[in-house]
DNA sequence: GAGCCCTTCACGAGC
DNA sequence: TGAAGGGCTC
């Protein structure tokens, strides 16, 4: 991200050797198959590969960038690469390094946001930024649109500064503006007329601090390019070969940047270009008029981000869009079982707006895919655990294993579950570590100190820590520095003039000088450049001189000493960001910061279960994979039935979470889950229905859990040691037997009847059971047991119960499957 | 201006 | 269940 476009200096005559003669990249095809070498050795302008769930497709694309450059048919300065996530390009870099070695330095391999930013830090001068604009993530841009709201008087017509956010993205992915979106308006109509005026104000907001959000890098890239051709010829000439990876979530901006980029250049050829200081040659002789090479990569059934503007059509219309493309179909799968794949096949075969496409293996059956269902969301959680301490002990690495959901509010169970177990495990999302409120304070004094013009980060650590500085005196800033002109950071400097007490004018001047003091040590007024270090040493001066770290030092509340750690944690991160990148600046680190994602943390070797969300999972694989939480109204989605193809993303969700596995696939469910601190009945998800029954073993079926009688899932249970209930009242045959199966199309409300039936219309209620320490129970899978203590109250009351058995267990009395002996 | 308590609302996925 | 925001008092 850090290092500049560097002038090419290769030999012209070794430059655009032919492909022929030998192969030179023979080696490069070892090992694939007839359509992998094609999608690797094809050449021509536009080409799709359609490439099914681990049928290889990294290995095929990080070959062909090899082969572009091992034939000298491509120097890696011309080479663009998109990937979906930071961490996929990383590991792409590597993979095309190990191929071709060194020779890989100086392409760009990154992901559309890393891209764009490295091409408005370039070109932001050339409409009205600098290069030292600040990234607002949604939580920024929130918390602006919020303020706007409010001002607008929004909230009188039902405006939600969420919903007002979520619109905005939305049309900024289609690349409408405040302007284009009121001509199109209906503008009599007064709440239309707000949320214009609300989109207006938040642009104009942007602009004044010098900040451009998430979409708005994707935006206003296409917007800079097509305003000035003449900036965008100069990356049309420098990037001849384009490859895009996940093609089929890109959205509609994403789709217009391809376009632009691909466009044949329209300025002469061989022309040194200057641009933002940068100096930028082509070689002599290349063919300056054709558009650069395109290649895309994606399967439409793996399309899960239409909800924040993945357009499908994108690929399904790429041959209309591009003509003379090829396309290749990728369809053996490397990955998984067929087992594993014949489950996925048939859930993705009820999608009925797509190409049949079948995914096969050579690799056999492997072993049955296994179902259990829990009478609790602890009870399925207990059962992960139990497998995944099964799996270990046979020899599979905890690194090998993941745990799906999709809400990130399931992962608590689990947590909890795995804690008592002693599992090792790393959550990928949830409350992420630059959500968190210090670490965003701490990363508004750096952005005050990078882009002064950035009021909201200013405003941020205002009174952070405590200063006396309130509301009355922010707004008292505000208005000065809009009467003189100035911005509200050089307003600080100013504190005598504002007119406020003696106090507060000397807690805005500490904060002023503090902020000047970190400003000459990582921006130097001199002009040189700070060394990469500078940004720790910075960092440690604006949280120590400004008593932030004290404050929190000298609380009381015990949660600000994880706070402290917290910070000392993201000083550790600019310490290693100095490391990887000597010649990093403020700016890069921010950068940095910003555009991480979750799955970026992911780090493979460190020898726990992932859990995750099933969004997070998208191009990751593991040897064995527990997709949790196959309920109605989770999987799909309560939200995605009143949405338009809601369903159907949902299910291709669900096809993406069971093609993440190699070897063992698990899928349980709960038959009662508790949100909003109640506990509520849950049924099984319509997608079990479509996978075929012979495919999926039922240590503990939904019918065990509800029918009556019998005793073979109940002894299973027992043997296994699931805790918190389990089944009731055992119950004989397989979960499929007395089922009846669903045509083979949607049919959202009539699924739902098909397994209420197998729902008991209230779960069991032990009532007023009273339970002491010192009491014998027996439970129905467990046996006989002592119990320790009860905690909790009414209908929360919890049994730590000691198992003869089983061992120790906590019961929530009120639904347990347990009598006081 | 700060601290406290109360009510309300949310739990859909992310660069 | 938990966080966040509003309103009250000092």
């Amino acid at each position: 991200m850090t290092e500049p476009l560097k002038p090419i200096v290769l030999g012209a005559a070794d430059a655009r050797g032919g492909a022929s003669d030998g192969r030179p990249d023979e080696d490069l095809l070892a090992g694939l198959n007839p359509p992998q070498r094609d999608a690797v050795t094809h050449r021509g302008p536009a080409l799709l590969i359609i490439a099914g769930a681990g049928s290889g497709k990294t290995s095929v694309l990080t070959r062909r960038i090899a082969s572009l450059l091992r034939t000298h048919e491509a120097y890696p300065s011309q080479i663009l690469a998109i990937t979906f996530t930071n961490k996929a390009a990383g590991e792409m870099r590597e993979r095309v390094q190990q191929l071709i070695g060194d020779s890989a330095q100086g392409m760009w391999i990154s992901t559309f946001h890393s891209a764009c930013v490295r091409i408005l830090r370039r070109e932001a001068q050339q409409f009205g930024f600098t290069k030292s604009f600040t990234i607002y993530d949604s939580g920024d841009s929130r918390a602006l649109i919020k303020r706007l709201v409010k001002q607008h008087e929004g909230d009188a017509f039902g405006f939600t500064p969420a919903a007002v956010q979520g619109r905005i993205s939305k049309l900024k992915n289609e690349l409408a503006d405040a302007e284009s979106y009121a001509r199109q308006a209906n503008m009599s109509d007064p709440a239309e007329r707000v949320f214009v005026e609300i989109f207006a104000d938040y642009q104009r907001s942007l602009q004044k601090a010098n900040a451009f959000d998430f979409d708005d890098l994707i935006a206003q890239t296409v917007y800079l390019f097509r305003a000035f051709p003449h900036v965008a010829d100069v990356y049309r000439k420098r990037f001849r070969h384009i490859l895009v990876d996940e093609y089929q979530d890109t959205n509609h901006a994403q789709y217009a940047l391809i376009h632009e980029l691909t466009r044949p250049v329209v300025g002469k050829a061989g022309d040194a270009f200057s641009s933002g200081g940068m100096m930028i040659f082509e070689p002599d002789e290349a063919p300056e008029t054709e558009g650069a090479s395109l290649t895309v990569v994606g399967d439409s059934d793996q399309s899960i981000y239409a909800f924040r503007g993945a357009d499908i059509r994108n690929i399904s219309e790429f041959e209309r869009d591009f003509p003379g493309a090829k396309v290749v179909l990728l369809e053996q799968n490397y990955r998984s079982t067929q087992n594993i794949l014949s489950a996925a096949n048939a859930v993705i075969g009820h999608n009925f707006d797509r190409k049949d496409k079948k995914l096969w293996t050579d690799v056999g059956d492997g072993d049955p895919i296994i179902g259990f269902t829990g009478y609790s969301q602890h009870d399925e959680a207990q059962f992960v655990a139990d497998e995944v301490d099964a799996l270990r002990r046979k020899g599979v690495d905890y690194a090998q294993m993941a745990v799906f959901y999709r809400t990130n509010s399931q992962s608590r169970a689990l947590e909890e579950i795995f804690i008592r177990a002693a599992v090792p495990y790393k959550i990928m999302g949830g409350t992420k570590f630059y959500e968190r409120a210090e670490i965003k304070d701490a990363l508004a004094y750096l952005v005050a100190v990078a882009n002064p013009a950035d009021e909201m980060a200013v405003r941020r650590i205002l009174n952070k820590p405590r200063r006396g500085i309130g509301d009355v005196t922010e707004t008292t800033i505000a208005r000065y520095a809009a009467d003189e002109g100035i911005t509200f950071r050089d307003a600080l400097a100013n504190g005598s003039a504002l007119g406020v007490g003696p106090r507060i004018q000397q807690a805005i001047a500490q904060l002023d000088a503090v902020l000047v003091e970190a400003s000459e040590i990582m921006l130097p007024s001199s002009g040189e450049i700070a060394p990469s270090t500078s940004v720790t040493e910075g960092l440690n001066v604006l949280l120590g001189k400004s008593g932030y770290l004290d404050a929190l030092r000298m609380s009381k509340d015990p949660q600000d000493e994880a706070r402290v750690e917290n910070l000392d944690e993201l000083v550790a991160v600019t310490r290693e960001f100095a490391r990887n990148n000597p010649e990093g600046t403020l700016l890069d680190f921010l950068t940095e910061v910003t555009l991480v994602s979750d799955a970026d943390d992911l780090d493979d070797a460190s020898g726990s279960v992932s859990l995750m969300t099933m969004h997070t999972a998208k191009g990751l694989e593991y040897d064995a994979v527990f997709v949790t939480g196959v309920e109605e109204d989770l999987i799909p989605h309560r939200i995605s039935a009143g949405e338009p193809g809601g369903p159907q993303e949902e299910r291709r969700l669900f096809y993406v979470a069971l093609t993440r596995a190699r070897k063992r696939l698990f899928l349980s469910l709960a038959m009662t889950r508790a949100q909003f601190g109640e506990v509520s009945a849950a049924m099984p998800s319509r997608f079990l229905q479509e996978i075929p029954h012979h495919l999926i073993d039922w240590r503990q079926s939904p019918g065990d859990v509800n029918s009556r009688g019998g005793m073979q899932s109940r002894a299973l249970n027992a043997r296994r040691g699931g805790s918190g209930g389990g089944s009731r009242f055992g119950g004989g045959g397989r979960y499929g037997d007395d089922l009846v199966p669903l045509p083979p199309r949607d049919r959202p409300a009539g699924s739902i009847e098909k397994f209420a039936n197998r729902i008991p219309a209230k779960i069991r209620d032990n009532g007023d059971l009273e339970l002491a320490a010192g009491d014998r129970i027996r439970h129905d899978d467990f046996g006989e047991g002592k119990v320790d203590m009860v905690t909790g109250e009414g209908a929360k009351r919890v049994a730590h119960v000691r198992f003869d058995t089983a061992g120790p267990k906590k019961l929530l009395i009120k639904v347990a499957p347990i009598t006081k002996l």
